[in-house]
DNA sequence: TATTGTTATACTCTATAACTATA
DNA sequence: TATAGTTATAGAGTATAACAATA
């Protein structure tokens, strides 16, 4: 294709490869979680928010834990709100903060979404030994080898 | 299919923790790479139309390779106009076409953007053994090894 | 009649600022 | 005075529909 790409990429395999690599493994890996989520009739927002809220969280711990801002949580959590999968209770310990709690139903549905996502993905055709040369690769390429 | 999907993640390691990982690295390569993009006063969108325009396209072809409508490309384009990095010519062929040409100053910024996407990253601190290792692994991951 | 690119328009998501109610 | 959550509002980005020019 392309000439100037090449001087990098000749002498072992590139940054470039590497990155379309990689880029293109997680965005499989995306396609087949987003398809496990609108399964569910969920935006991945909603989906992110449901699996922190295995325990109760403040809007302020949420927003945290989904590197956004408070106004973007109130804008997601009301409408799992108007679903029935969430409440906000006044917290017990701080009069300003609320809890955000899961319904029965908001339980039931972060449960099926979670064994959704584990139940099949686009990685079984890896064998365990062939996972976890890739895990620890991985592991390596992030600077945290064990 | 088991009922506990966990057995083998709890064995081994799991699609939850590799896509983690996958995630993770990912995403840390985008950053590095938003970081070269905005050194350049580029949108990362602008940065990925530049890359495909070391050839001539079409507004059709531009959508197709951004994954995108047309009425974005036509959005996209006209800001690297203003800028002076690209030029709508007529397409030879098809009156109705028109051909999206970088200017010299569009090949420049074109060519400094993919020298400063390789010049470092992320990856550095991996051998050339290591990454050809990552590399052969995500491509089986893929389901595309040689 | 079909297709290319553009315009007009709306929707989603995210951010900042102002407001309230507590602390 | 500071903080938690909400509301109001604005911006970027992407989508659909309607349109003009061309095939």
């Amino acid at each position: 294709m392309s000439t100037e790409a090449k001087s990098t990429a000749a002498a072992g395999c590139g940054f470039r490869e590497i990155r379309g690599l990689v880029t293109e493994l997680s965005r499989r890996l995306d396609a087949h979680q987003r398809g496990r989520i609108a399964e569910l009739d969920l935006t991945p927002t909603q989906a992110k928010a449901l699996e922190e809220l295995g325990e109760p969280r403040t809007a302020r711990e949420l927003a945290a834990a989904l590197c956004c801002e408070p106004p973007n949580v109130t804008y997601v959590i009301s409408k799992l709100e108007k679903q029935g999968m969430v409440v906000r209770q006044p917290h017990p310990l701080d009069g300003r903060a609320k809890q955000l709690v899961l319904t029965e139903a908001g339980r039931e549905l972060r449960l099926d979404l979670l064994r959704r996502m584990g139940a099949e993905s686009p990685l079984d055709h890896l064998s365990d030994a062939e996972r976890s040369v890739l895990r620890d690769d991985l592991l390596k390429a992030l600077g945290r080898a064990d």
